[in-house]
DNA sequence: CACACGTGGCC
DNA sequence: TGGCCAAGTGT
């Protein structure tokens, strides 16, 4: 983390044109402004949880995580005495779930090694984990009103449109460029409300589609807008293509209960439960890969698995696509196993279970494919499939509303 | 440094 | 409708 000061050394001083364009900036986010909840105090650990929920995440969405989380956790003692499992079902849905693991890694460090208190300096916060340079200038700046930048991807946004950055922002080279410039720009006494104006321009004003520079407070500094493509900019990189995965999920029920399996600590969806699934191989065929499935999970069947339907599933880098099944075992074959050969916990969950529990999207979508038991089925046939989740609990959204289900 | 890491909305 | 976007971090 390099301090504002440090960026700003060598630089002229802040005045002139740059003191125009703040002076805009302010002028608009103080009639502009959201009243959004962690605004209302300003409370620093407030401002941490925003932030972390905001990462590549838009507000409409964090909105009732906020509210939730709050209720649930007031402050960083509640989040550090919090066993893993209750924050991440706190996040259950928000994604990037390391995230949530590292909300409570950092919370127990602030605990033991801040006095409870979250520590004001940019240089500190960055140590923490799941706070990185923008956070951690985010945190500094918003939450204590320290002088320091906050560069995350409407401020890229805004400053590339701004000074018709050649770099793409979306680069080591581009994103140092930006930070020098905001580094540049932020003002002493009013960091906050600069930083926060200058997100805020870029969400409301700046967006990425449609820019409305006609209302605008800084079309008049605008390069982009002075040559007339604010569109062309900020440059970008495009990114790389996501794969696509095939693969075969099995719902595997006995009496009320489905069989969960949890997810390794780390990577994707680490910590979470979820319903079995695995990938198929090249040249693989889905009964081949069902019966690995099984074979790992190592549990006799009554019967053949039914064919329920498809799922797909979108991440960032992945595109998934997997056969559901659906099959029963023996209620009396009460299986004591608790995990897999390979070590992954394993559990029988009851709907009210499964309502406590965290689990990816993706399982939740599974699911409403095909929980009740064969018997209560309108259609066993395979007519349309079920969208009910007696297990979603308290998720935010209805699943499936534009998956896929067949 | 390039890539892993979720999810929902938009056209 | 596939691709892009949204208040990034860790490795």
């Amino acid at each position: 983390m390099v301090s504002a000061r440090q960026l700003r050394k060598g630089l002229p001083p802040q005045r002139g044109k740059d003191g125009a364009l703040r002076k805009a900036l302010l002028k608009w986010f103080a009639e502009a402004r959201r009243p959004l909840p962690w605004r209302e105090r300003y409370d620093p650990y407030q401002v941490w949880i925003s932030e972390i929920m905001l990462q590549q995440t838009q507000v409409e969405t964090v909105l009732p995580y906020f509210a939730r989380w709050m209720a649930a956790f007031p402050d960083v003692a509640a989040v550090a005495g919090a066993p893993q499992e209750e924050l991440l079902k706190a996040w259950e849905g928000l994604g990037y779930y390391s995230r949530a693991r590292n909300l409570g890694r950092a919370a127990r460090r602030i605990v033991t090694d801040h006095g409870g208190v979250l520590p004001a300096s940019p240089e500190v916060l960055r140590s923490l984990p799941g706070i990185g340079p923008y956070t951690a200038g985010a945190i500094a700046s918003i939450g204590f009103n320290i002088s320091t930048p906050a560069v995350d991807g409407n401020v890229s946004r805004v400053l590339g449109r701004l000074f018709a950055l050649p770099d793409p922002v979306n680069t080591p080279r581009g994103q140092a460029r930006v930070w020098e410039i905001a580094a540049r720009l932020v003002p002493v006494r009013n960091a906050r409300a600069f930083n926060e104006g200058l997100m805020e321009l870029g969400a409301l004003v700046c967006r990425a589609r449609a820019p409305a520079c006609n209302a605008c407070p800084l079309a008049n500094h605008c390069a982009a807008y002075a040559r007339g493509t604010p569109e062309a900019f900020p440059r970008k990189q495009p990114r790389a293509r996501r794969r696509g995965l095939r693969g075969v999920l099995l719902l595997l029920g006995r009496g009320k209960r489905v069989l969960l399996r949890k997810r390794p600590g780390e990577g994707l969806w680490g910590g979470l439960w979820e319903i079995p699934w695995l990938e198929r191989r090249r040249g693989e065929g889905c009964a081949a890969a069902l019966a690995r499935l099984l074979d790992g999970l190592e549990l006799p069947l009554c019967a053949p698995p039914r064919k329920l339907g498809v799922v797909d599933h979108g991440l960032t880098h992945i595109q998934m696509h997997l056969d559901c099944y659906r099959a029963e075992i023996k209620e009396e074959h009460s299986s004591a196993r608790a995990s897999t050969p390979s070590g992954q916990p394993l559990r029988w969950a009851a709907p009210g279970t499964l309502r406590k529990l965290p689990l990816a999207r993706l399982s939740h979508k599974a699911i409403a494919l095909g929980w009740e038991p064969a018997h209560q089925r309108t259609d066993p046939g395979g007519g349309a499939p079920r969208r009910t989740d007696p297990g979603g609990g308290p998720a935010p959204r209805p699943v499936g509303k534009r998956g896929k289900m067949v």
